[in-house]
DNA sequence: CTAATCGGTTAACACACGTTAACACTGGTT
DNA sequence: AACCAGTGTTAACGTGTGTTAACCGATTAG
């Protein structure tokens, strides 16, 4: 999965220092502007997921700048960070519309909890996971398998990673040892024999659609077709 | 109103007290600990409000004690207070959860600032923990959970608790353990049959809406979708 | 051809989790 | 003091999931 890119705006160093720092202990990248025009051209050059600007900084401060930025793109999500001088007001007008603010000082695990409810809710409607296979349609997140108009029937947990790796890999060659170490974490005898039992399962599962077929590949591993 | 309760702690007895006597003539509450490990007794028979803590003591340090007790609650502000002016220590000191920070030396006045900022912003902000899920709105601080526009049910203190972390934690597996650390302060035998209890009773009382789900993973922990 | 290896299938098993009810504890009411 | 309602824990029993074992056929190396 390729990091989330997240752009800071922050004109006080050690404070934009220390939040990027952060930030990427957590698996961001982050991209650090100390003003809010070379916010913008970054912005533009390096498409982040998610803007979280200081509201005074010089050149342009951070409501401009997102003012700017929704002209362009009106669904990135935004975290305003505000100094207690501001008016509530001010505030508030622009909590609507996926936008988020934190008062200064705040302590990273606030602002940690906001990008994820922000990345989570954009991201939920942008790709639900739902994945097609012949005649059947698979619900990862929600571990569904769903046969024409047929009753949804629940699959478990490997079951449901087992067969998400397979479709990702459809017509291809998927190799036991990638399953095994993504899955069991590791590839020895018994996880290998535990594996064979989930194709098995899988391909009962599968069995009312005869044009999708779990093929395996002596020695190297599973095709999924279809 | 009852005054507020501070935890101070601080190896150094000449700075001890005098922090102590002065946050009192702020009609503070103190209780000075010396080192870590009274540190964490005296949090959990005094329940105090807020947390101000040296980083380096003997026996526990800041850092650690400020990890341990936030696996017990999540909410509550720690300032560290740090002689060690580097970066990495502030960054470290933030990803725990602390809410603030202050450089040795500092004056009075500076900390009386932040504990002040700190315990207004909490409340402000426990007021306003209303969380949607599905055609479900979840009032945290009162404990309701309303299904569309029909009336509201009451839920209990765990259910309550047990629920928010869900909601928080979202579409993402939230390991066993952490629940349990957090709510029940272990997570032994007896604790993790009772939290199976209540995320029937939980899962029982979301069922009007069928897209939302509380689906188990084996050995690791539960995922709420919808 | 034979032995060795790999994978397929089924069943047995251990244990994590689900569900319900009984129980203990608390705080309030009469 | 006796009672009651509400809350959370413990107990008992049932179900589901994933691992291991056993047995088998298919494929391939020697």
């Amino acid at each position: 999965m390729p990091k989330t890119t997240i752009l800071l705006a922050e004109d006080e160093p050690a404070l934009g220092q220390i939040i990027k720092e952060s930030l990427e202990t957590r698996d961001f990248n982050v991209i650090l502007c100390d003003n809010g025009e070379k916010a913008f051209e970054k912005y533009q050059s390096e498409t982040p997921e998610i803007l979280v600007l200081d509201v005074m900084m010089p050149k342009k401060d951070g409501f401009t700048l997102a003012k700017d930025i929704r002209a362009i793109d009106d669904t990135i999500p935004i975290i305003f960070l505000t100094a207690k001088s501001q008016t509530q007001d001010v505030v508030e007008g622009f909590t609507i519309g996926g936008n988020d603010y934190l008062k200064k000082p705040f302590s990273m695990e606030e602002l940690i909890v906001r990008i994820n409810n922000l990345l989570n809710r954009t991201q939920a409607q942008k790709t639900s996971e739902v994945l097609k296979i012949g005649d059947y349609t698979f619900d990862f997140p929600k571990q569904t398998l769903q046969f024409n108009a047929e009753e949804k029937s629940q699959l478990t947990h490997r079951e449901a990673h087992l067969l998400f790796h397979l479709i990702k890999n459809k017509n291809q060659v998927l190799e036991r040892s990638i399953i095994l170490n993504k899955l069991w974490g590791n590839d020895d005898f018994f996880s290998a024999r535990s594996m064979d039992v989930f194709i098995t399962k899988l391909r009962k599962k599968l069995s009312k659609d005869d044009t999708i077929q779990i093929i395996n590949v002596r020695g190297f591993g599973y095709k999924l077709i279809g």
